[in-house]
DNA sequence: GATGAATGAGTGTTCATTCAT
DNA sequence: CATGAATGAACACTCATTCAT
């Protein structure tokens, strides 16, 4: 899930609320601002039911009783149960990268880099612990969704790797497999360390893997 | 999901058929030996019914057709759909565990042998691709058994690494942080090349993942 | 469940159609006029299935094919069969004592009353023989409200006979013991010459009935 | 339920366990004195069974497991559910009357025999409460058995009333219409200071009501 | 006779989705 | 746009009864 270094922000991912109903694309846009303030209610309300409940538990008489809107308006915004789901998991997606990002591209070479993702994933896993509830829910509920979250994930951190590797920051072999691997440990701390217990502060977590990463665990 | 070096199979773990109805803990023993065959056959039922179509979309009525009993033949031995899934995430556990325990035991050092794990697991993987529908999808079905099993994996991880360390296999600092991220690691790595493509040999992937683990990406 | 003299009827007892709606607590409120019809044709169509099959024989589905509503429908008023079952019992509870007590209180005094209450009461069941099917299965449907039905009728009767006496219409020591007695003649006599069969008209059971109740069958 | 004087008990009537043997009609009979105890066992079960859960929560495996029996030696003995249920509403009618009948033939004379009649019965009642969950629920389960209890019961009743009219002992004019009421006294005097509450002595309601039989409630 | 595994018909209940108002 | 009543497919689970051992 974290994000890395040279990410640019497009305009939409930086805003606050309009950006989750543009994000919505399963949606169907609104043309009132009445509607809009009904969109996002809505959305809001599925963050809350979804990921209280899980998906199955879930129902849409439970998002509109939240979102305080009657049962049939639901469908002006949303085509079906999947479609809110899949606008959430991207509108979730977008919101651990929009904040992750910009705390990458602030470091001063890859390693520290990768560093500070896990330590800010972490950190903001712990304020939005539904997070992994939501997106990992996609693999059983939405395949699509999850592979395509997972599979571009890891291609962008591979890239950042190539490209860290011919500024000479990082060994000159990266791959997508170190992509995949460094993706799956980042999520398994965030789940370990911000959603299951915080006995263990994010940046002990981030230093401890930011130096297995950079020198092995082999004896010196 | 994987194990490591040094655990010891109990006698349970290396039989074939009798290990999996023992380990359904959840269903009710059978007093015959008519009995026994039936409850193997429902479990065996079960794991594709569920892999094939997840927890929700799965249904008794499947898993008995599957199975060729009648379906109230499926309330002799379990209480509940649940219960089914419960024993069958506990069954697949142990075959993991069983399946590369022994290859992990066999290997020189640590080092090897976390390579050697992962190198099993994905294949595997390869061939028991239900495996991830089901255990995952316990995080959302049954949250108690999903938490057992990565806690109870990460700790065992945890354990063999440390008595590395005073053998002088690891470094000295290795700890249940380590832990985590080597079996988030393996995890992912084995949704990627094992479940999802068959692009990368399990031992290309291994023997990348075993260098990285030694001694980082950091440039030499 | 014949009522008694001098009880005085709420507006909602007197009028038709609303009441048994309002009587049924245990529905949910319907908030259009044609949810009201709905469920007034549902409650209806609940008198005929239980009346007709009894309680575990009737069906939901029974009910809505009855009704004229789909399956669906059912759930949208009531929560459960025992639900129904509840409002119903309820209901037809309210409905004998609302066409009994008026004539009740029409009497000159109480001994007539008694022997009118058992007129009119056996009068109605022949017109509604589906009562003592709903009103006695509650003795093992739900216990409560049956208890409550006769509990209650019982104390009412008690009530009327103590003030009888002290206008010096009955004995003096009249008590509960005699007002379940006398509700167990009704309920027996109803059931007997109300549904069982009509060998003996109302009126000549009220007539025995009411000198064995004034003088006693000792010879005189 | 309470009979009547005069009532002559057969052979079967007065011995103790054979008799609830013979008298399930229903059952099988068993052949030797292995299956004798079996059959009465499962006998008792269902009346615990019957009486604790009623008819349709009542379930054959809970009565061979009360009675310590395999689940299919339960069709050794019974047909059907229905059988036992029916076996046991006649065994229970039984006993009532082998309880009450002799106590009520050492009455001097016919307004006695009633005082005894009842005071007897709900003293039968309070140590066998089960009697009314069985017979009564018999009006939903075997309406059979039910007409034919009470039917019976009330002929009775009207016969002896009609004889102790021969003799002087009450009213010439006394029918079938005052046996109902009789009987309908009985039974619900029993529930409510028999079954529901003891707060009032059995000799006090008999007495009450033997009164109120004699001399009525008209003011003297 | 006794055992208990196997059978399968039957039904209450949920809830996503539609649509008349 | 908003509302909420109406729809009906889908499924887990129970248990009386049968029968091979």
């Amino acid at each position: 899930m974290p994000v890395e270094r040279g990410e640019r922000a497009t305009p939409a991912q930086v805003q606050g609320h309009d950006r989750a109903v543009s994000a919505a694309g399963e949606g169907k846009a609104p043309r009132t601002e009445r509607g809009r303030r009904t969109m996002r209610a809505i959305l809001d309300a599925a963050a809350l039911e979804f990921g209280e409940r899980g998906f199955h538990e879930a129902s849409i008489s439970g998002i509109t009783r939240r979102a305080g809107v009657a049962l049939g308006s639901f469908y002006t915004y949303f085509d079906s149960k999947d479609a809110v789901f899949r606008a959430l998991v991207r509108d979730m997606s977008d919101q651990v990268r929009d904040h992750v990002a910009p705390l990458i591209r602030a470091a001063p070479d890859q390693l520290a880099a990768e560093r500070a993702g896990l330590l800010h994933f972490i950190e903001f896993v712990r304020g939005h612990k539904e997070l992994y509830r939501i997106i990992d829910e996609a693999e059983f509920v939405d395949p699509e969704s999850f592979r395509l979250h997972y599979a571009t994930t890891a291609e962008r951190i591979a890239k950042r790797l190539q490209a860290a590797a011919t500024r000479g920051e990082v060994r000159g072999d990266v791959s997508e497999v170190h992509a995949w691997a460094i993706m799956g440990m980042n999520v398994f701390l965030g789940l370990r360390y911000g959603v299951w217990s915080e006995d263990v502060s994010p940046e002990a977590v981030a230093e401890t893997i930011g130096d297995m990463l950079a020198t092995g665990i082999a004896p010196r």
